[in-house]
DNA sequence: CTAAAAAGAGACAGACCTGTCTCATCACAT
DNA sequence: ATGTGATGAGACAGGTCTGTCTCTTTTTAG
C-alpha cells in the first residue's frame, strides 16, 4: 500500500519529476531518469504511485494548487479588478524571463495526452478552468456575469497564446497587455 | 540513398504519419505503427527518411505548406482585411468542428521537442511566424506597421488560445472573434 | 529496546523503441 | 527481354521503457 503521508519522500518525488517534465517532456522522461535524479530507489517510487500516469497527475495537480493559493492572495488583496488582471499579466511576464522557462506544463500534457479520458487531460482541464473562473470572478465587479464570461475566456487565450509565443523565443507579453486592456474595456463600455 | 522523387510513395507516409502524429502524439507513434498503417515496409521509409526526427519535420513543413497556399489564395481575394482576419476565424472555427480535431500539431510538437536548436522546434517557428507575418501584411492595409504588428502577435496569441481551449472541449471561437474585433478597432483607432 | 513501517538495491520480465541488414521480388524503361 | 532502381518482408541488434519481485537495510514509533 502507499506509506503514510508523513514521508517527505513523496513530495521529494513529486518535485523532481516536475523538474524533469518541464524539461524534457512526459513520455521522453522515464521512470529510471526520476528515480535517479530524485536519489530514490525504483520501488519507493512505486510504493507511493501505483503508476507514471498517476505520478504525473499529481505533478500537475501540485502546481495547480500552488497557483490557486496564489490567486486566494490576490483575491484578498485590495486593488482594482484591472490591477489583479494586471497582476496575473505580471507573474507570466516574470515566469516567461525566468531561466528554466520552458512552456506550459499543462499544454505540454495536452500535447501528449490528448484522450478527453485520461486523468491527464483532466487533470489540465481542471487547471485551465480554475484560472478562467478566477478571471471571470475578478471581471464580474467591473461587468455583467456574461460579459465577465467571455472576457475571462479570450484573457485565457491570449495567455495561453503569450505562453506559446514566449517559449517560442518571441516574447509578445507587452501586445498581450495591450489587447486584454482593449478586450476589458470593450467589454466594460456601453450596451 | 533516397528514392527518386517521382515515387509516390513518400508523400504517402507523410500523409499517414501526419495522421499518426496527430491522433497519438510524436514519441508515442512508433515507427512500426506508421508503416503498418501506410502499408509499407520499414526499409522503404527509412529510405526516404534518415530518420525518424526528419520525417516529422516533413509532415510539419507539409501542413505548413499546405497552410500557406490557404493563405495565399486568400491574399488575393478582392475583401477587406478585417474580412480576410474573419475568413481566418472561419478556418479555424471549421477545423475546432471536424470529427478529427486533435489540437494544433505544431504546438503538440512544441511540447515534445522544446530544444530550440533542434529541427522540429524550428519547423515550428517557422509556421507560427508565418502565420503572424501573413497577419501583418494584412492588417497594414488599414493600420500602420508597428501597429499592424502588435495586432497580428495579439490574434495569433487568441488563436493559439482559442484551438487550445477548443482541444479541452471549451470552444471559446465566438469570443475570440469579438475580441479580434477589439483588438483591431483599438489598433486602427485614433493616436 | 523492539517491532513495524519505510526505503534501498538490484535483478528481472516483457514489451517496445529506432535503425540496419540481407535477400527476394516487382515495375519499368530502353 | 534485360537490367536497374524501388520495394517488400522479416530477422536482428542494442537500447530503453514500465512495472514487479526479493532481500536487506534504515528509520521511526511505542
Amino acid at each position: 500500500m502507499t506509506p503514510s503521508p508523513s514521508s517527505g519522500k513523496r513530495q521529494h518525488v513529486v518535485e523532481t519529476a516536475y523538474t524533469l517534465f518541464k524539461q524534457g517532456g512526459f513520455h521522453a522522461t522515464g521512470i529510471d531518469r526520476i528515480i535517479a535524479e530524485a536519489d530514490i530507489a525504483k520501488m519507493t517510487m512505486y510504493r507511493h504511485f501505483p503508476s507514471k500516469d498517476e505520478l504525473i497527475v499529481e505533478v500537475l495537480d501540485y502546481r495547480t494548487g500552488r497557483f490557486d493559493r496564489q490567486l486566494d492572495r490576490l483575491e484578498q488583496e485590495g486593488i482594482t479588478a484591472e490591477q489583479k488582471i494586471e497582476r496575473i499579466f505580471d507573474w507570466h511576464e516574470r515566469w516567461f524571463r525566468s531561466a528554466d522557462f520552458h512552456g506550459c506544463l499543462f499544454a505540454h500534457a495536452l500535447a501528449e495526452f490528448g484522450d478527453p479520458g485520461h486523468p491527464v487531460f483532466k487533470a489540465v482541464a481542471r487547471q485551465k478552468n480554475g484560472l478562467r473562473s478566477r478571471m471571470q470572478a475578478i471581471l464580474e465587479d467591473v461587468m455583467p456575469p456574461d460579459r465577465a464570461a467571455g472576457a475571462a475566456a479570450a484573457l485565457l487565450m491570449l495567455i495561453e497564446g503569450a505562453t506559446l509565443m514566449a517559449q517560442m523565443g518571441q516574447p509578445a507579453i507587452g501586445n498581450a497587455r495591450k489587447a486584454a486592456a482593449a478586450i476589458i474595456a470593450a467589454a466594460s463600455g456601453p450596451l
